[in-house]
RNA sequence: GGCGCGUUCGUCUAGGGGUUUAGGACGCCGGCCUCUCACGUCGGUAACACGGGUUCAAAUCCCGUACGCGCCA
């Protein structure tokens, strides 16, 4: 009970880092570092059907972008080490071995075809759909002819058919099952891997796992890894098991409805600070109002008691608003530096940083996420005016707009550059000459220049976009329609 | 199908027998700010799955039903 607190985030190499797993990883970091104790990566690449090329070293660049920095781990080591389970096979193996001998576990022979069979037969019978233990009652000497024979065999596990196992989670509470409903798992696949289960319990119990907390998927799995600890004689970790992070229509969050790949996001332009935040609210919250959380006060406020048992929708919605929250309050410096990318991928030009830098001031508090500002610094990338909005061509249209138009190009013509205190000043000359104010004022001068009826403040634009090509703009509408 | 887990506003959630006309956040709607949009700010909308108990009193405890999800195959 009073081990030292070591936990592990256990993903199998299939492809991206999940936001559900984001945030089991998150989960286990936070409780690490709130007790002080470890925080473990360990990748689980024992099925080789479902392996992808290069996932392991996604994984691990994704986490450590996302702050989750592990203490052991593939790549930087540990005494409790490989912490890769393709180079812990032979580990696996012995172990199967020590249970068939002490008789917590049994060769099976039977071939796919049969167990098809069997599976049909059940099915038939609308009996519950498990191994009928064919194997388990082998003779010693019927299992060492097959053996011999060379026939191919897995290990099963010989789960009590009676009484049940119970548990108490540390998020759930008392949790029981009747063992005779638990199938004679396979431990080791007949090429010699182990599977998920067998790996997990062995790895968890050498590396020291103090509380596997993993998601909620699992806990049907647990009577079989307590059965596992107990044959080995080993002390179970504590186990607290994640609700699951659903799709809107609540099923399993799936990629299927939108992207579910923390780099999907990532692409986007959601801030890895936003993201944790948004993730570790996901289940879990401290019990005040507070909403906005740095990883750090995350650490100090997170515990396992806290996290709710329900599964919880990932709704976009409030994940956009909290990312451009985030990107608000970041420092400017950061800001540019954050935005820039998103600017130059977009194709605009950035290589004046003054100007970007005045772009970014114009536009972040009209974005939520990084490629949003392909939409909204397009008004500061155009070499000519578009106007497609039909509430900006009637205004262009009144007689009230091209007097002001004509006025303001007088007005400005003698000008060296229109800054912002020049341009106040030449507005203010308009309205007393024109008369117009307000919305008739200023409407034409905002569609001349940026095509559109909605947008940043004025003074913004008119520095950025400078006095040669405001002209050139104004004089275009002038001269365009009539 | 079997087993398990879950169920408070559309969504994330607070609530752990009386403090609740059920609180906050996102969204949505409206006001203010303002040349516009956005930001900000102020206000509004909206929920205890259902049925039984237990109790003087239940969103809160117990049982059942329904529904959802997960796991196994």
């Amino acid at each position: 009970m009073d081990r030292p607190v070591r936990v592990r985030f256990a993903p199998s190499p299939t492809g991206f880092l999940h936001v559900g797993g984001l945030r089991t990883a998150l989960y286990n970091f936070l409780f690490a570092r709130h007790h002080r104790g470890k925080f473990v990566l360990r990748i689980e690449d024992t099925d080789r059907s479902r392996y992808v090329e290069g996932a392991t070293e996604n994984l691990i660049r994704t986490l450590k972008i996302m702050g989750l920095q592990y203490d052991e781990g593939p790549d930087v080591g540990g005494e409790y080490g490989p912490y890769l389970q393709s180079q812990r096979l032979e580990l696996y193996r012995q172990h199967a071995q020590q249970l068939v001998e002490s008789g917590h576990a049994y060769y099976c022979f039977c071939t796919p075809a049969e167990l098809e069979a069997m599976r049909k037969r059940q099915e038939a019978a609308k009996q519950p759909i498990m191994y009928d233990g064919t194997c388990r009652r082998l003779t010693a000497e019927e299992v060492q002819k097959r053996l011999k024979q060379g026939k191919p065999y897995v290990v099963r596990l010989k789960m009590p058919r009676e009484g049940e196992t119970r548990f108490s989670d540390l998020i759930r509470g008392d949790v029981a099952f009747q063992n005779e409903l638990i199938d004679d798992q396979i431990l080791l696949k007949s090429d010699g891997y182990p599977t998920y289960h067998l790996a997990n319990v062995i790895d968890d119990h050498y590396m020291e796992i103090s509380h596997v907390i993993r998601g909620e998927e699992w806990l049907p799995s647990v009577p079989k890894h307590l059965q596992l600890y107990k044959a080995f004689g080993w002390e179970p970790p504590q186990m607290a098991h994640l609700p699951l992070l659903l799709n809107p229509d609540r099923s399993k969050l799936s990629k299927r409805q939108g992207d579910v790949a923390v780099e999907d996001f990532l692409e986007k332009g959601y801030l890895p600070e936003a993201l944790i935040n948004f993730v570790a609210l996901l289940g879990w919250n401290p019990g005040t109002d507070q909403e906005i959380f740095s990883l750090q006060e995350l650490i100090e406020k997170f515990s396992l008691e806290r996290v709710n048992k329900s599964g919880a929708v990932f709704d976009l919605n409030k994940l956009n608003w909290m990312n451009g929250h985030y990107i608000r309050e970041l420092p400017e410096e950061k800001r540019v530096a954050f935005l820039t990318p998103f600017l130059k991928k977009a194709g605009y030009d950035v290589s004046d940083p003054e100007k970007t830098r005045k772009v970014i001031a114009a536009i972040y508090k009209r974005i939520e996420r990084g490629i949003d500002v392909k939409e909204q610094a397009a008004i500061f990338y155009q070499d000519h005016l578009e106007i497609r909005e039909p509430e900006a061509r009637e205004i262009l249209q009144k007689e009230s707009a091209r007097t002001v138009l004509r006025t303001f190009l007088q007005k400005i013509a003698p000008l060296h550059e229109l800054d912002v205190q020049t341009f106040s000043q030449v507005m203010k000359e308009v309205q007393r000459e024109t008369g117009f104010k307000k919305q008739d004022l200023w409407m034409p001068i905002r569609v001349a220049l940026t095509g559109v009826t909605h947008g940043p403040d004025l003074p913004l634009v008119i520095e950025i976009l400078g006095k040669a090509k405001i002209e050139s703009f104004v004089r275009q509408v002038l001269s365009a329609e009539n």
